[in-house]
DNA sequence: CAGATTTGTTTAATCGATTAAGCAATCAGG
DNA sequence: CCTGATTGCTTAATCGATTAAACAAATCTG
């Protein structure tokens, strides 16, 4: 039963010649290291006769490449996350590459240690989405001179190549639509956070509000902590709707705010959108299924994932070439969540 | 910049030694094999200093252990699996394991594909979400010898390690628990499939109805393909819902089939649970914001990936340890959408 | 037909680690 | 002081592939 596993050395003693010729013909060399018409066919036979499947280990260490991508990111069971990893998965196994994927639960040390593990794995290269305070990561990352790539989130301080969603822009247009639709005290729930990608979404919103001369409180703003989120968004809610000046409408700043706002919403018997306006950041089932479809910003995963892989196997394959920075839009999608205040 | 790597070999030369005795100090094997105190922390020391990582492909090579788990399943950004990967991923890791993920997309033949890749990639065991007609990959990984376990779905047929969920039970419980909240004629949506665990969740369904002398018509019973379910689930709800007995409650199957058809349950307007009695398999937060959250059967997620990596790990240290079948309960998680009928 | 060229194949080093076997030097015991 | 055990370290083979260099035989060239 455990037949061991056929190896180059099998095939060219079965054929009665060396190991180099058998590695020249499968590994498609043959025209240029002029083996034998008769023997390249013979040594094919053999090898699918033998079923032979190469070591790729021994492959990657002898060439120094692994066919290899590390992907870091807060949590595969986060459907942003998991969709993005769909699309990186497809888009590098065309791109003859597999795909190691590591959660990091949006924490530093566990993304050096995963980092560090990939690495030893001989990864070709990293498609990151960086925790908070990772910047370690990059520095190590640009010194030890492994191609990488940002996703979804970059440190603006540190030349990186990137490929990110223009995040101001998206919340700008958040909060814009909101006011275009008649709400007129608009709140934003938004994790605390340092990482640019949240200071974008809340700078965008408060861009918005001033652009359009709208009134501002510091209680319509909450930033959450990630760790905490369950306790923290029920407090924040309830301050901000029961104010003196309670707000109409809310912008969530990422998909796992929402799911834990929307809860506490209903749990508050708080009926979209009559008494609050929805838009929300990250994308998944449940806001088309909620009673009331939730607008969304719909950031482009297909294309973010699709172009994360392309432009890391540039870097790849050429490690010099200049830094590449990708910005994308995201675009709303009006459900019925924002309906025109009348 | 691109400082080149550290090998051994480095830290041997630094240290005036041989690579042999660096080896033994940073496996840990100094005492085993007697080495100096003095040098043995110089080594430490100076591995220490260069920042040494050990490359672990040449390890793997040479010693025939990767530490790696090969993943199978259907689809990444499907959040049932998303999270049961999640779950094996950290318990892999509890067992010094990474996991390299792919996703068969329900296609036997992706999944040989995969299989092979990840045979190449040395890994140590597999754990497989099998693909319907995907027996061959089962047969072949006896045939070489590779540890591994079936999750979620199993050939009964074919003598294997596996871990999962009891499905005809959770599908009889979740019908009789339709029956007892009053409904009379219950439906169930099922995917068209030869896979044991889907026979299985329908030959639940109707054992219930018949255990409780409950009526059945073909037309509450529906299977659909995967591939086309937009459009069939619409199709099949039609006539469900029109017929001359229509259903007063459906059970989904899967939460793919859920979700597709909650969706054209809203656009009929079809109000749960007055018009319509709902419980599913599968799980994800659209159940809870739901607004009728939907009553489910709770798969132990955490239990099975964490039972599925332990068998493996078991498996690989011991390959004639004896067959490990486990079959888990799925609890009824009751939400308004079974509310009783009056 | 001698020398140059081409063709077909082998030899052996290499990637970075592991580990069995071997070899000095030191030490203990008689 | 000799013998045998112990200590501390080195040598070299090995995992499975790649590939530069060498080599022998066949073919060509003038």
């Amino acid at each position: 039963m455990k037949s061991r596993k056929v190896s180059l050395k099998d095939i060219a003693h079965s054929a009665g010649v060396s190991t180099a010729l058998v590695s020249y013909v499968l590994s498609g060399k043959e025209k240029e290291y002029r083996v034998g018409l008769d023997m390249a066919l013979k040594i094919k036979a053999i090898a699918k006769e033998l079923k032979y499947q190469p070591n790729l280990l021994a492959k990657g260490l002898r060439s120094g490449k692994t066919y290899t991508i590390g992907l870091i990111i807060a949590d595969i069971s986060n459907p942003f996350f998991a969709n993005i990893a769909r699309e990186i998965e497809d888009e590098a196994e065309k791109n003859g590459y597999t795909v190691i994927i590591g959660s990091s639960d949006e924490n530093a040390a566990r993304s050096w240690k995963l980092m560090n593990v990939l690495i030893n794995r001989q990864v070709d290269g990293f498609i990151i989405v960086s925790a908070e305070n990772s910047e370690k990561l990059v520095y190590q990352l640009v010194e030890i001179g492994m191609p990488f790539v940002l996703l979804d989130r970059h440190f603006p301080e540190i030349q990186t190549d990137f490929v990110v969603t223009n995040n101001a822009k998206a919340s700008y247009d958040a909060c814009r639509h909101l006011i275009e639709r008649g709400y007129k005290k608009i709140g934003l729930i938004a994790y605390k956070s340092d990482l640019f990608h949240m200071r974008e979404r809340i700078r965008g919103y408060r861009q918005a509000l001033n652009d359009n001369r709208m009134g501002f409180r510091a209680n319509w703003l909450k930033e959450v902590y990630f760790e905490t989120i369950a306790v923290e968004i029920r407090q924040a809610i309830d301050d901000m709707v029961s104010a003196e000046s309670p707000v109409d409408a809310l912008i969530f700043a990422t998909y796992g705010l929402a799911i834990n706002g929307l809860k506490y919403i209903n749990e508050l018997r708080l009926k979209v959108p009559d008494d609050l306006g929805i838009v929300s950041f990250g994308q998944a089932e449940v806001f088309d299924l909620y009673y009331c479809p939730i607008t969304f910003m719909k950031q482009p995963i297909e294309l973010l994932g699709k172009t994360a892989v392309d432009v890391l196997v540039k870097k790849i394959l050429n490690p010099d070439e200049e830094q590449i920075q990708i910005s994308m839009d995201a675009t709303l999608v009006e459900r019925e969540s924002s309906t025109a205040r009348t």
